[in-house]
DNA sequence: AGGAAGATCTACT
DNA sequence: GTAGATCTTCCTA
């Protein structure tokens, strides 16, 4: 398996965010693998994005959001966890929020850590998918460049798929360009628009 | 102590 | 399909 590097990372949060789609993140769990393919990706900047983190400057709760890229920053919002990895050319603010993945290797397990029999249902939400891969706080600043993290991103054949964009989902008030990108008519991408 | 948080689930039309 | 209640942390007052 081969897993990207950390150059893949610094780059324009919103570039990171659509080279994403279509890559496997790969989840260890008491021994077991987990696998998943990202099919929706949300980008978030700094200081000019009102829906950001990092909106009102670096703090002690979102300064991972300006250090190194290819690292986790998850946190809580209503009751669900939420996996981001930062994402920004050196020097820079910014993450890509994981909205949905495909689940591929481990289903047995994901569904036990939700309360779903559907298989759509599993992983097409950013809670969602956190919960059935049992990702919580405490992976929180895992590198996943490194071969031995629980929590890794690995490349995958080129794929045929068509990627679309739109607004990115839920925020309040969102910035006028397009941030949210997703596989074109993947059934676990959560919501269809664009 | 209080509230807001870029979500989810349930219970309806 | 949509609206409203509610899930739990952590930050700010």
């Amino acid at each position: 398996m081969k897993i990207l590097k950390r150059n893949f990372y610094e780059r324009h949060p919103a570039q990171v965010a659509r080279d994403l789609l279509g890559k496997i993140l790969v989840k260890r769990l008491n021994g077991e693998i987990l696998l998943g393919r990202f099919v929706e990706t949300e980008a978030y900047f700094g200081l000019n994005d009102p829906a950001s983190r990092a909106h009102m400057g670096r703090k002690p709760y979102n300064q991972l959001m300006f250090l190194d890229a290819g690292k986790t920053f998850i946190y809580m919002v209503h009751a669900n966890w939420l996996l981001n990895i930062v994402a920004h050319s050196k020097g820079g603010v910014g993450a890509v929020l994981i909205r949905a993945i495909e689940p591929l290797q481990g289903i047995e397990t994901m569904l036990k850590n939700r309360t779903v029999e559907d298989a759509c249902e599993l992983t097409n939400g950013p809670g969602k998918l956190s919960k059935a891969l049992a990702i919580t706080k405490d992976l929180n600043g895992t590198d996943v460049t490194k071969t031995n993290s629980k929590l890794v991103v690995i490349e995958d054949k080129r794929e045929n798929f068509q990627i679309h964009s739109s607004h990115r989902i839920g925020v309040k008030s969102d910035l006028p360009q397009e941030l949210r990108f997703f596989i074109k008519g993947n059934r676990f991408v959560s919501k269809f628009s664009g």
